[in-house]
DNA sequence: GCCAACGTTGGC
DNA sequence: GCCAACGTTGGC
C-alpha cells in the first residue's frame, strides 16, 4: 500500500483555524470521479459524483492559491501497528504508471492543500523520518482531491473509525512521478538556506518546511518552488 | 469555549 | 531513542 505519507499525523494536522474552516466544508469531498489508478487495487472508489460542496460552503476567507506543494513521506521501514508504512519515491516509481494515491493523510490542514491541488501541478517527493531527510525529486498531480478509501478500512493503517461513509472525513490526490532531482537536495542545506534569507531576505525566508514543520502536506510559493530547483545545479552548500 | 493531559511528528 | 513542537481530546 501506500503508506505514503505519514500521515499520521501528519498529515493531518489542521492547524488550527485552518482545519476548522475546512472541516467547514469538510463535507465537500471532491469529486470522485472516476476512478484513477489508484495505486492500490483497493480503490474504492466511490461513485457518486459528488457535486461539489457547494452548498454551504462558504470558502471561508479565501485561501491563497497555490501552485506549488511538498509532500512527505518516509522512504526508510518502520512498522505503525504492525504495518510497514516504508513509502519513498522509489516505490511510487515502481507503480503501475509511476502513479498512485497519496492515501492515509489524517490531519485537517494537510488534506485541506490537497484538495486545493489542481491537475497538472508539481509537488516535491520529501523524504521524512529517516536517515538523510531532504528533497528527492518531483511529482506531478494526476488526479484531483477524491474520498481517501483507507479511511474505512479496518484493516489500513490509518483507519478513521469516526469517518463515516455517507461523510468521508478524508481526501486523497493521485500523484504521478516526473523526475529525480539532479542531486538530493537535504534538509540541513534547505535550513541553512533558510537562514541566511529570514536574516538577509531571500527566496526561502518564509517556507514552510521550518514555519510549519511538522504539516506532510505543504504548499510552496513560485518562488521558493523555482529557488529549490535552482539549487539542483549548484554544488551541496 | 478553556485548557490540561495526551498523542504524534520528525529532526537530531 | 530523545524530545520539542504542536495537534487533538475531553472534562468542566
Amino acid at each position: 500500500m501506500a503508506p505514503k505519507m505519514r500521515t499520521r499525523g501528519t498529515t493531518r494536522t489542521l492547524q488550527s483555524s485552518n482545519d476548522e474552516e475546512t472541516k467547514t466544508n469538510a463535507h465537500s469531498e471532491d469529486s470522485p470521479l472516476e476512478v484513477g489508478q489508484a495505486v492500490r487495487g483497493k480503490r474504492k472508489g466511490s461513485g457518486k459524483t459528488g457535486k461539489q460542496e457547494s452548498s454551504k460552503a462558504k470558502k471561508s476567507p479565501e485561501r491563497p492559491q497555490y501552485c506549488h506543494w511538498l509532500m512527505k513521506s518516509e522512504p526508510e521501514s518502520r512498522l505503525e501497528n504492525g504495518i510497514d508504512v516504508k513509502f519513498g519515491i522509489e516505490d511510487l516509481k515502481t507503480l503501475p504508471n509511476q502513479t498512485g494515491c497519496w492515501d492515509g493523510v489524517r490531519n485537517y490542514q494537510a488534506r485541506n492543500f490537497m484538495r486545493d491541488m489542481k491537475e497538472g501541478q508539481h509537488a516535491f517527493f520529501y523524504h521524512s523520518n529517516c536517515k538523510e531527510p531532504g528533497i528527492a525529486g518531483v511529482m506531478k498531480i494526476v488526479k484531483e482531491s477524491y474520498v481517501d478509501h483507507t479511511q474505512f478500512d479496518k484493516k489500513d493503517v490509518h483507519y478513521d473509525a469516526s469517518s463515516k461513509a455517507d461523510n468521508p472525513k478524508w481526501s486523497m490526490v493521485d500523484v504521478q512521478f516526473e523526475r529525480m532531482l539532479k542531486r538530493f537536495i537535504p534538509l540541513s542545506e534547505l535550513k541553512k538556506i533558510h537562514l541566511q534569507h529570514k536574516v538577509k531576505g531571500g527566496s526561502l525566508n518564509g517556507m514552510a518546511l521550518f514555519t510549519r514543520a511538522r504539516l506532510s502536506v505543504q504548499p510552496l510559493t513560485s518562488e521558493e518552488f523555482e529557488f529549490v530547483l535552482s539549487l539542483e545545479d549548484n554544488d551541496p552548500l
